[in-house]
DNA sequence: GATGAATGAGGATTCATTCAT
DNA sequence: AATGAATGAATCCTCATTCAT
């Protein structure tokens, strides 16, 4: 059944524009099978549409269409990183966990892209990334740590990847625990575990 | 030019066999660009070979070859740590860190696959990764962490995308780092920042 | 030359829309070669599409149009029958004959699915001709002949190997008759042969 | 399971000749699915031949061993009519029936071969059917028969298309017969009915 | 007699995209 | 804003066949 049908059935508000009905499904889609992976036809197909014509008229092409959704995912990410720009870690990390366990193709969307050669694909996400290493940098600046200046980057490179990883990743994480990795207790688990991990990475040592 | 024609000539030595060829462009391919995003065209052609026909006579189809790279690529890892049962994590790390610089296309392999919705992909790699975790694992219970149990598989998880996710996606690390992620220097800042974050995720904490 | 172009010079009415004219040269080449002898590739060009994925755009698959060619060919014999519900068996056979040597394609068509081992495609043709020996069926019982309940099917079926083998194989019976088995003369011979056939087989016996 | 070891387990005899097994195997499979519905591989494969490359050995090409299957089994028919010369038409149907429900591919592979458009293959079947017609037309011809002379051909291209029929296109009869057209029921009902209707075919009628 | 390897041609099908309506 | 139709290029894979061993 596609996405749209879906959608009119589940609640009686006005339907999404198609527009966003797009977005949504193509970055279900990008974020499970990748750029390569997935096709406009099912794109169209998912999105209600009964051509894949129609999508061209919202989107230039298929390269378009998954800027806009990377666009789209990484705004509020920033978001949730600035608005705690003096805030002490913990909270942030809760409230970036809250959100990643709560729109999961996001961080798979940008581990992708990530990965991905495209010299285009990558550059947009590295410039949505940028501001997010900016405010960690800032973050490990304030507080005093006893690593070293050159180590900074790759400890905010290392944090982005603890946090981001899990929920990328969740699958290899799979067979070797003992609860379902997406379940609440296991996000909590995660979470405690992030929150601990993270503070003996960026806390002071003992004098 | 063709992988093959380069071969042969920068060593003077009996060329590979023609399947070993293939997997050697095959995981080239599939690292950088996924399974989806390489075609057997592509491949046979990075191979020397005439036609893709050729490439059937070695491998079932495109999603054996895949197989058979990745099964190819975890050996010598799994290797690796299986040899060092009861050392330190020092050592192990560093050859880890050893062996995945001179090997980059592996992580980015296995990231993917790790990313790849298809049951069977992720398969494969889960059961090649087991063994991994499992050393993992009892490396982490042998010393005596102030995690507890249930901790452990995520602090086995977290020590995993920090040591492969720099190698993985070293493309994203680019922007924030004064000097290139895959330079002897950079690999040796991320080696030393990888111990003692391990150190300091592992170690005992002060009493 | 395309079927397309060749309609296009020879009558100035409006050219069969797209979908009609793949029937027609699939209905042509799946006669003379059958369901495997026939490319895709081929029907397109025939009819004067300049590339095969047009014709996707009309059926899902080749099996697809096939299946179409042959329930579009059954159609018109199962109306010529139906129209003749109450008739005695000559004129049946008559207007039958009429429309077999107007479209000498269909009973080929059918003769190569009948022999298809394919599961699919039989079950096509088997539903498509189970109505025609219904009718043949109710014609058969109508009149009281001396044969047992338990040879009609035989006997039914049998009629259907002589009216539609004539005109599937005739190819095996040019070498053995002094005139072209699909000439008027000739046509008109096995008609008055299958009229005194059906008479003998049908036909009541002295008493 | 490949034929050939199929047969190694059956009898303790010595195993055919490859040659011959390829025949039976390539018999088969012709017969299902005609000329072009097969591949050299599948017939290699249900050989017992690790290669197609050995099939090359026995038959100069695809064609080659298509006509050769085709000659092999028109052998044994052409016997069975020659061997009752002046026999009077009942028990050579019999014996004919006799031998195509014991060799069931052949009917299809000769019913096959008349629907070809290939000029080659139909020659083969047409040279080889030849003979056969001779003789049916003898038979009529002793017979004082009450058709006319020019009908001759079409009565026995008509008793042909009624033997041969049945065992060649049983798939069609499935449908509208309660027992399975291949029962031993079945066959000696359409035994009956053959005789019966080649008796009300070529009897004389009343005086 | 048999086989592993290779290959050019072609198999069906899907790709992203465009255009007229 | 949407769609039916079309298309060139590419997809994975199989075809029959050859050759050296």
């Amino acid at each position: 059944m596609s996405v749209a049908s879906e959608q009119a059935g589940t609640n009686g508000e006005q339907p999404l524009p198609t527009k966003d009905l797009i977005l949504d499904v193509a970055e279900k889609r990008f974020a499970e099978h990748g750029f390569a992976g997935v096709s406009v036809r099912q794109i169209a197909a998912d999105a209600g549409l009964k051509n894949q014509a129609s999508l061209y008229h919202h989107f230039r092409n298929k390269q378009a269409l998954y800027e806009a959704v990377i666009q789209r995912g990484m705004e509020p990410i920033i978001e949730v990183i600035a608005r705690s720009k003096t805030e002490p870690a913990g909270p942030v990390i809760d409230r970036l966990i809250d959100h990643l366990s709560e729109k999961p193709l996001l961080p798979r969307l940008i581990w992708r892209a990530g990965l991905d050669e495209s010299e285009d694909l990558r550059r947009i996400v590295a410039s949505a990334l940028t501001p997010l290493f900016q405010l960690g940098f800032d973050a490990l600046s304030r507080s005093e740590l006893d690593w070293e200046e050159e180590d900074l980057p790759h400890l905010a490179f290392g944090l982005f990847q603890l946090i981001f990883g899990y929920f990328a990743q969740f699958s290899l994480f799979e067979p070797i625990t003992p609860i379902p990795p997406r379940s609440p207790e296991a996000l909590e688990r995660q979470r405690r575990f992030l929150k601990r991990a993270n503070a003996r990475l960026t806390g002071r040592r003992r004098s």
